[in-house]
DNA sequence: GCTTGACCTGGAGTGCGCTCCAGCTCCTAG
DNA sequence: CTAGGAGCTGGAGCGCACTCCAGGTCAAGC
């Protein structure tokens, strides 16, 4: 199956720039054209974008993919490289998970406070409107 | 305790200059000043900006951040929206973090996959020395 | 054959969140 | 008394990751 630049927008959730800029910048290989000059872009296109997305949401910067896609995916050289680079975007990823984590409490134990606060101020309310 | 721009920065991981842009932004209250005209922080000035580091790793963006802090902490009225801001931005990490851990699988599924490739080569290796 | 709409290119512009700088003041130590 | 270091201000600059634009091509439908 072949894609349109707006397919693969629509399944990557990347706008059409991105995906043209993404190429531009190394991202991803220049997809093959149609008879009209316009990108064709192959189902492995697409799980490669798809791929990208991914690690685009763990904040994977840019030139850390671009080095992952250079390596192309040929040979267990390119494999060992392309496992390093993955091995270590965990830890970081692994790192933050944790952090979030603790960043949710947080935000709980804050959520719970305002909860109450706002029970005590109900409850003075009600004391006034049976004093009144 | 007071403290001086240098400890409140060591103390919450902002840079000097982050502190001083936070408070032209309006997302810290402009400290006292020392008799010098020196910011000086209190405790609760460094609490505020460790709780402000902790949402901004969580990715609070600084406009909502501004939001929460131009609310005030006094009353229910401001308590009230403070909570609504934390209870949105809690969806939000809430969905964030599954992401992070389906991404996650991703990372580990793909580590395993390379893992294997190497494996195999090294035994295509082994019996290419073993038949030479 | 003309319009419409999707797509093309190269390059400029944008938003966020800092970060750096020049030129100044003030305090402290020697 | 002076040299050095921390801090001050207003404003400019930067890096990242897009995003937008002008001006053009191409294929299809009326």
């Amino acid at each position: 199956m072949r894609h349109s630049i707006a397919q693969a927008s629509a399944s990557s959730g990347l706008s059409i720039d991105t995906l043209r800029y993404y190429e531009r910048i190394g991202l991803i290989e220049p997809p093959e054209r149609d008879a009209g000059g316009r990108r064709s872009y192959s189902d492995e296109d697409l799980r490669w974008l798809e791929f990208l997305t991914r690690m685009r949401t763990t904040g994977m910067p840019l030139a850390m993919l671009r080095e992952y896609a250079a390596l192309g995916q040929a040979g267990p050289a390119a494999s060992a490289r392309r496992r390093r680079i993955l091995v270590e975007h965990r830890a970081t990823l692994v790192a933050h998970l944790a952090e979030l984590r603790a960043c949710l409490d947080v935000i709980d134990y804050k959520i719970e406070n305002y909860a109450r606060i706002e029970r005590e101020f109900l409850g003075r309310d009600q004391e006034m409107e049976a004093s009144a």
